[in-house]
DNA sequence: AATATAAACTAATGTAATTAGTTTTGCAAT
DNA sequence: ATTGCAAAACTAATTACATTAGTTTATATT
């Protein structure tokens, strides 16, 4: 199997991608890549910009992944039963693919052109669920912080077994995006400062 | 400065902290820390258990010192205003110590009582902040969750650059509090499910 | 002063990333 | 079909780090 492997830089994205699910996102290195595709380590740099490079597209497909999720989500839904859906599939896709989800939030290089296009389209899903509130333009922004932060936190919290009782978290879960819409009026540029 | 350097374990503890600070959590390796102590790394093993036991040391370290700052910031006070406060001195500790905050959350060993125990400290002052609202025994927990995710997603998403816009991110704290605190009856055990 | 212990050391091993330079393959153009 | 080239794989070597084993040395206690 040793001449021509027939690699390309999607091959070797998925492959990562499996082993950051399946062991972590520690045991994504290059000797462990090389291994799983059959081929030693500096092959790999015909394909990658070495484990930077690999980690950064990791994170693009990883924020592709859940912008796909997410959009499935709201289709043909708005108002509070979009922003539970969205969550609700955000906070999925963190628990199916928990290595994949884990690179989109160690990526490397902040000042990359397509991950910062993979994550505004991500934005702008939330952006328009958001609309339903007329929060008004910084009161919106305000609110999609609130709203990144608590995808983001719970499902941090989870995977790392942060939450140790034995308590539904999809209960958790939906509470908080509950209280969170029951809330939004304070977001409001207006009688709040 | 070669023979009897001094050292003991808290030491270590302190100056790895500092690194991380300084250089990032990445930038903590023993070699580097051997180096910042006039020491050679083998040496540092006479005080810590190889880089995973200096990791859980830190991470306990970064748990009681958060566990100060939001202890000193309820004092006396009760109600939304401590929730307020505790949510400010969390992100505050989180902005102001940014290595040792996320040495808090990258703990190796799950099952190690003394990091248990900090933990629960800091888990039992938000427990006590929370009885105002009268959520009953799930809700309470469930409000635990919610909280715990907004303020280690809020930080998380501030550390790693997540908010572009040029929006004060203290404003976007208070409001989000206030949300959760507006929409906390959503987290009652009645009412919801 | 003698000694035991703990703290430092040197030396060596294993793993990983990366670079340089080489071989080989497959395709494209003749 | 043959030739030639670019890409894809390779080997070899370097660097950095963690870790272990075994040795020396300082210091506190007797």
């Amino acid at each position: 199997m040793s001449p021509r492997a027939g690699l390309d830089t999607h091959t070797l994205v998925i492959a990562a991608a499996d082993i950051a699910d399946e062991q972590g996102i520690e045991a994504v290195t290059l000797a462990a890549l090389a291994a799983k595709l059959g081929v030693r380590s500096p092959s790999l740099y015909n394909h990658i910009n070495g484990l930077q490079g690999l980690r950064t597209l990791l994170a693009i497909y990883g924020l592709e992944q859940l912008y796909t999720m997410m959009s499935a989500a709201v289709e043909g839904v708005s108002g509070d039963i979009a922003v539970h859906a969205m969550s609700q599939a955000y906070v999925d896709f963190a628990r199916s693919r928990p290595g994949l989800y884990e690179t989109t939030l160690r990526a490397p290089e902040l000042e990359n052109v397509p991950l910062e296009l993979a994550g505004n389209l991500i934005l702008s899903l939330m952006i328009h669920a958001l609309k339903a509130y007329d929060l008004g333009e910084e009161g919106e922004l305000h609110a999609i912080r609130g709203l990144r932060s608590i995808l983001h936190g719970f499902t941090s919290l989870e995977h790392k077994g942060g939450f140790g009782m034995p308590l539904d978290a999809n209960i958790s879960l939906s509470r908080l995006i509950s209280t969170f819409i029951a809330g939004i009026g304070n977001m409001k540029d207006v009688g709040k400062g």
